[in-house]
Parts: C-alpha cells; structure tokens; sequence
DNA sequence: GCCCAGGCACTCA
DNA sequence: TGAGTGCCTGGG
C-alpha cells in the first residue's frame, strides 16, 4: 500500500480487505453518513472526513498526509494484515469462510475510547439508527462546534434531564456516571491500555450500565483487544444456528468455542460474523 | 394498539 | 447465584 498527498486530500493506492461500506455499516461505529454507494462522511477523533472508494483507490478528504499517518491509519487498522487474518480464519471452518466472503472488507476500527464507550451504552435495547440519531443530538447539542462528541468533562457537567432532551431514556444515568467516573479519572481510560483484557474489562464494569457484552465491544473497537467476542443477541443466535445445530447455548459456551476455535482472532471473526448473521434472513 | 429492539440493573427467591 | 422483570422510544 502507498499514499501521498494531493492537496487537502490523501489518497491511497495498493490497499487490501478494504470496503468503506462493510466497515461502517458492520456496526462497530455509529457517527457516520452516506454520501453514495462509495463516499462516506465520517466523524471521529472531533475531526469530520469524507472517504470515497474507487476501484483501485481512497480518497481520504480533509486529510493531510501527516494527519493520514498520525490518525487515520490506525483508525482504520492498516496496520493490521488483514489477508493474513483472513488466511489464518480460513482454516477454521466453511461458516467462517462464507461470512468472510460475504464481506472481505470489513476491518476492526480503532475508535477514540470515551465515545466508544458512550455509544455502547446508548446502543443497550436499541437499533443502529436509533443509536445514531442519539449521538448526533448529543453531539449537537452539547459538542464544540455542534459537530463533536462532547468530552468527559462536559458531559459530567449535564444533568440527566439535559441528556434526556437527546433520546437517551433510562441510560442517561448510566452516561452520567460513566462521564463522571472517568473524568475524575476514577476510571482512568488510558491506563487501560496497560491492563491484561480482563482487568480491564473488569474496570471497565464498575460503570453503571455497561456489562460484560458492552464492556467487550469497548475493548475490541477501542482498545484493539482482537481476542474478545462480543456476544449479542445475533452472535448468539449465528453461533447456536451454525455451531450449536439451533439450540440454545449459553453465552459461556459460545464464548469457550469462539476462543478455542479463533483464538487471538475471536474478535474480528465476531465481526464477520455479527455482520453476515444480520444481512441473512435464513437466520 | 401492541410488540420488540445489537443489555443491564435491580429484586427476590 | 440465578431467574424474572422494568426500562425510553419509535417503527413495523
């Protein structure tokens, strides 16, 4: 892969596994527009973007080369080979193989930790749409500029009635806490990076309103912890579907499949499979 | 009008 | 320790 500079833009040549539409609607992230089938805008790190995919190259909008390297490619996992990825998953079984061909350019983001771990919350008992609207009228309302996700500080600042005003219903007090927990530092995110997975999980639990599911997805799009397997009500139900001959299955059993089975993996199988699961109506 | 959605907290055995 | 239930809200 190369990239270079063309004025207030960056454009990149020679990628693999990348497909602008898989990654955002595979629903790891929620701040983001269709402009077309192949242009997306895109809000993260409080800086808005606008990706279009040609055939053989990305238009990265608004992004300098310096920006490109010192954001975006993370952002997006290009340090991570995904067509070694792909190859390793392969091997494991024709259920992984299907869900990898449905969409073969699906990547796990590397989300900014605090707004991952909001929209988490928010997307308790709620549908992607729903999620987005939310955090747009947060974000509106309460953000710098009407366009950025409002900081821990700020938010601790507001009141649940304020939060109520965007949506959020019964989880405004579960965001409340979690803006007050870590902008007193009381839940250091950062520090987290140093923690081995389930420390931090378990850190990440002594917020109200985030429980083991929520707690993974944090982990896996936020702190590149590719091993956990957020399991939700659709992992479940392909997991049973697929490995389990349709019965239902705890989500401990799933769990102890899913690493045995992808290992270090686990969690961007989840992804292919969270996604294929969704986009099949045989399920 | 009713039911449910990509969980979690709380309560009560 | 595990099962049962309520939760905002909008769309089908």
């Amino acid at each position: 892969m190369k990239y270079y500079d063309d004025g207030n833009k960056t454009i990149v040549e020679g990628y693999d596994s990348f497909h602008i539409q898989e990654i955002l609607e595979c629903g790891q992230c929620f701040r983001f527009e269709k402009i077309s089938n192949d242009a997306y805008d895109i809000m993260a790190h409080r800086k808005k973007i606008t990706v279009t995919q040609q055939q053989d190259h990305i238009v990265f909008e608004s992004v300098t080369k310096q920006e490109f390297e010192t954001i975006w490619m993370h952002y997006f996992d290009f340090d991570t080979d995904y067509r070694q990825v792909k190859a390793t998953l392969w091997e494991k079984d024709l259920v992984i193989r299907d869900a990898i061909e449905y969409a073969p350019g699906i990547r796990i983001l590397n989300q900014d930790p605090w707004e991952c771990l909001l929209s988490f919350i928010i997307s308790q008992n709620n549908r992607i749409p729903r999620i987005k609207q939310i955090i747009q009228n947060i974000s509106e309302k309460y953000g710098d500029n009407g366009t950025c996700f409002p900081t821990p500080m700020q938010m601790a600042g507001l009141c649940e009635e304020e939060l109520k005003l965007c949506k959020t219903g019964f989880r405004a007090a579960y965001m409340i806490d979690a803006a007050q927990k870590v902008s007193t530092s009381a839940l250091d995110l950062n520090g987290l990076n140093a923690l081995e997975t389930t420390e931090a999980r378990k850190q990440l639990m002594t917020v109200k309103g985030i429980g083991p599911k929520v707690s993974d997805c944090i982990l896996l799009f936020a702190f590149g912890r590719r091993e956990v397997f957020p399991t939700d009500v659709w992992v479940k139900r392909v997991m049973e579907h697929f490995y389990f001959h349709g019965n239902e299955t705890s989500i401990e059993h799933i769990h102890e499949l899913a690493y045995k089975k992808f290992g270090e993996q686990a969690g961007i199988a989840q992804q292919y499979l969270f996604h294929y699961a969704r986009c099949n109506a045989i399920l």
